[in-house]
DNA sequence: ACGTTTGCCTAAACCCTTTAGGCAAAGGAA
DNA sequence: TTCCTTTGCCTAAAGGGTTTAGGCAAACGT
């Protein structure tokens, strides 16, 4: 018994998954929860979504391609060390603002599912970052995958309270290590 | 009925969690399937741990002192370019042998669970592999910050098959990056 | 041998996932 | 409009995982 559809569709569910998932954290999105957020039972979600992994699959690319737009409207017009910092506070910035998103980034994507998702256009975000230092394409990969590592484990590591226990705020250092990777980019082929 | 006391203890415990998280997969490791393990009824867990939170921070507790020990034991007679890949590689080798046990030791502690851990232990490792190079205090808490999030960052994304799709293999970049490290480490005071 | 402590048990309540099958609303065609 | 099809959400039920309460018997100190 009930009054009007809900109007559910795997978008709808993915939408309203990633904002829970910033709320409450991206483990405790569950079947359950969405549901009760849509006022539905929860057995009326498998028409829309195969099953929670299906539907943490659909966050964390909705969450990718988020990060990739953010990232092209912030290189835009930027290179250098201005894009290199550009790049990096959208990560940061992005993980700050929707954790339970960022999460959602980081699940284990199978090679067809990771096709399919923004993760290639971020990858090009990167490469496009580095055509402002002068570096082959063997050394393009491995500082595609420098940068990745640093913003991703900075981002990550702040994020879990690593860096809460000691001074200087995490803040500075973020802007050290960002001078010390444009160093790191312009002399690379000096190695 | 039961034929004989399984021995249960907290430790007990989070060893078996530990070695059932590399096989498995941390996020599977359930106070059910350590009951099955230990032919233990479910109930019986809980005169030991407190619920299942408490069985994770054990295992991640657990895994830290690993990686600080073999830290202790990496470092030692090491200075410099060495020392700082003779401790990117713990890391590594640790997140690749036990990739469980690595997934547990990145669970957010509180911070009086932290100061418990062997957490500061692994910090002052990596503290001893910046003494082979010239910074200040400040400067030094930095690139604490820098090697944690490089190694956890490419770790992480390395674990999480990130590198799989493009050439070379991950190995290169990995030396690739512990080099350029080591020359920012070297000229920091530059800046 | 005896009392106490400790370890594991059964039972039960609660929540989450997933499948199967059903009914009614929405939407298209005559 | 009426009829038919599709679609959306429903109920029901089975299968796991978590956690608490209370009980019995083994282990242990004396």
């Amino acid at each position: 018994m009930y009054v009007a559809r809900a109007g559910l569709t795997p978008d709808r569910l993915a939408q309203a998954g990633a904002e829970l998932a910033d709320e409450i954290g991206f483990e405790k999105v569950t079947a359950s929860a969405l549901a009760r957020h849509f006022g539905v039972q929860v057995a009326s979600l498998y028409s829309h979504v195969r099953n929670t992994h299906d539907l943490k699959v659909r966050i964390g690319t909705l969450a990718l391609a988020e990060m990739a737009g953010n990232a092209a409207t912030a290189l835009a017009g930027r290179s250098g060390r201005d894009a290199l910092a550009a790049l990096g506070n959208v990560y940061r910035d992005y993980a700050r603002a929707h954790p339970g998103r960022y999460a959602a980034a980081q699940i284990r994507f199978t090679p067809e599912e990771a096709a399919t998702t923004a993760g290639p256009r971020l990858s090009e975000m990167t490469r496009a970052v580095l055509r402002g230092y002068d570096l082959n394409d063997e050394d393009q990969v491995h500082a595609v995958r420098l940068l990745g590592s640093i913003f991703h484990g900075f981002v990550s590591l702040e994020q879990g309270g690593s860096f809460d226990h000691s001074t200087p705020a995490s803040e500075q250092s973020w802007i050290r290590i960002l001078d010390s990777l444009d160093a790191t980019l312009r002399t690379w082929p000096c190695q």
